[in-house]
DNA sequence: GTGAAAGCGCTAACAT
DNA sequence: ATGTTAGCGCTTTCAC
């Protein structure tokens, strides 16, 4: 920079200034400053800007794993109106796993975000104590709380297994088996749905559970688990992905069963595949583009007025029937 | 960090060191020091650290879109590995747009990363100059060229093209058509199909072409559109995107017509639907678990080494060949 | 094993 | 509209 402001006849400073404010640089100056930057091939430091204004412009973002398409939409929309505002995007996985995210939310601090994205609402108490102590922004998605550590936008899990539930029993079937991965938001939709299911149909609900990630594989696995327990007539398995349903979808061909009179599948997050199964999956739709947006803009509103109007948003879902249940 | 020497009775120096070579203070010393970071909450400043070091830690990766399984589990393969190392990842979609690209890298360049992943082997001129200038690492990925900006690890798309084609005419289709996406890749790996193709069978390779990203939606369009132009019995689809089969699959079910009788279909990328699909899908499968390792493995040797023994890795490809052709 | 001094490349505050 | 000064919080270098 000072080597820029040498040829173009004028001090450090004025450089500065020149890119940052133009307006306050005179535009004979400003064309001089421009030319110099072109001969030297400056490129400005960051770091250095960011060390001296504590201001990083970096803004942090944390989820279970990117290669989940419910995530990377969701990252994808808010990377995008965040980088429409001038701000980058430092990313980890933290797999479902509070002391791995406890970590990454350490050395992501030591960078200075200028704000923070956190998937879920459930973080370890120091991790809780590191984002109160520094203040920053911070917004917390895929789920709802009415206690925040700064603000939210997603919605009930709670309320999508008893919507599912009410579904299920509104169309008349009375058995249900849940199919849940080993994630702690997928648990609560299954326990929310057992109860309301378990409670109308006056059945037991069994469940079939894995401590990894939803896959189409699992799913074949599950149907299987689920044959073996034998199950009733119409029953409906409800699932915590549409991973699974697939899965269910495509073991329950290859085993010449009817879907979904002889079992009935529910999937959740209604990927875009779900209406091009065979039979079309009946799922529960998260709008993760608008959720995404709705936390890059909660973000950008805390940076311009200090505080977001609403603190927590519910995006709310919807529960999309199609042929498989 | 004055503070926290402060409180341990030491100087700042001290503390310094105590967090980056802690054999390099004495037991006692240490003891102090860790109960005072612990006491004041200190959380080292990066920033600082790298403006001082002139080293950042920070790895940017740049993809065309976190939402393709494609390119995200590449990226997750990647980052695990450089987290692994001690980097963290900062991250932006291009879109398959130079401009966007060279915009990008600017904006990164200015953190200072320590190295860089880009997708692709073509960029700016702009893009190559600034990259060349700073003299940093960058690691290629996704495609091969002989004459890499640093390091590249890929596979030939040409070569799958041509690998598509021979399997189609092996397996006896004297027919094609090519369904392809707005991707330059995606462009090249179809001309090689044609190119081949034609001249083993003597015939014309009608081509669909869309300028935006795959998507199941448009896969059906494809098969539509395919049809109206009218196909000789025994036609091969050779798709640039497993999205594209999927669509076109679920479409030809729908107008009742026989895969692959009526027409074959041919995908790319292997997605862990492609088993699953009625009928199961045929495809290119390219390991992208051992591509974001490699990458990632390209530039820890870099780091290290100061060169890497094999500038272009070509991972190649596998033609997985199931039902649907 | 520890400390003092210098400086990384910027921005902020104040002066002119 | 431009320049001067100070300093952001570290690491590096050199002393002791």
């Amino acid at each position: 920079m000072t080597d820029v402001g040498r040829l173009a006849g004028v001090s450090q400073v004025t450089v500065s200034r020149a890119l940052s404010s133009p307006q306050k640089v005179s535009p004979q100056t400003l064309q001089r400053i421009e030319d110099a930057i072109r001969q030297t091939g400056y490129v400005p430091n960051a770091v250095a800007g960011a060390l001296a204004s504590n201001k990083s412009n970096l803004v942090a973002a944390l989820m279970p794993s990117v290669t989940n398409i419910v995530y990377s939409s969701m990252l994808h929309a808010f990377s995008d109106i965040m980088w429409g505002h001038g701000y980058q995007i430092m990313f980890s996985e933290t797999g479902f796993d509070l002391d791995r995210e406890e970590k990454a939310i350490a050395t992501h601090l030591s960078r200075r975000p200028d704000a923070m994205l956190l998937t879920g609402i459930h973080h370890s108490p120091g991790a809780r104590r590191m984002l109160v102590n520094t203040g920053i922004p911070v917004v917390e998605v895929w789920d709802i709380t009415d206690t925040p550590i700064d603000c939210c936008v997603g919605f009930s899990h709670a309320g999508a297994g008893i919507a599912a539930a009410d579904f299920a029993i509104g169309a008349g079937y009375r058995h249900a088996v849940t199919i849940t991965a080993g994630d702690e938001r997928a648990r609560r939709r299954r326990d929310a749905f057992t109860t309301r299911f378990a409670k109308l149909s006056q059945t037991e609900v069994p469940a079939v559970d894995f401590d990894t990630s939803a896959s189409l594989g699992l799913g074949r696995q599950a149907l299987a688990r689920v044959l073996e327990q034998g199950v009733s007539p119409g029953t409906v398995l409800f699932c915590s992905s549409d991973q699974f349903a697939q899965g269910l979808l495509a073991e329950a061909a290859a085993r010449g069963l009817s879907v979904p009179r002889d079992i009935a599948v529910i999937g959740f997050g209604d990927q875009e595949f779900a209406a091009y199964t065979e039979p079309s999956l009946t799922s529960i739709r998260i709008d993760r583009q608008i959720l995404g947006q709705l936390a890059a803009n909660a973000l950008v509103d805390r940076f311009a007025i200090g505080t977001t109007l609403n603190a927590v948003h519910d995006v709310g879902f919807e529960l999309v029937r199609r042929a498989s249940a």
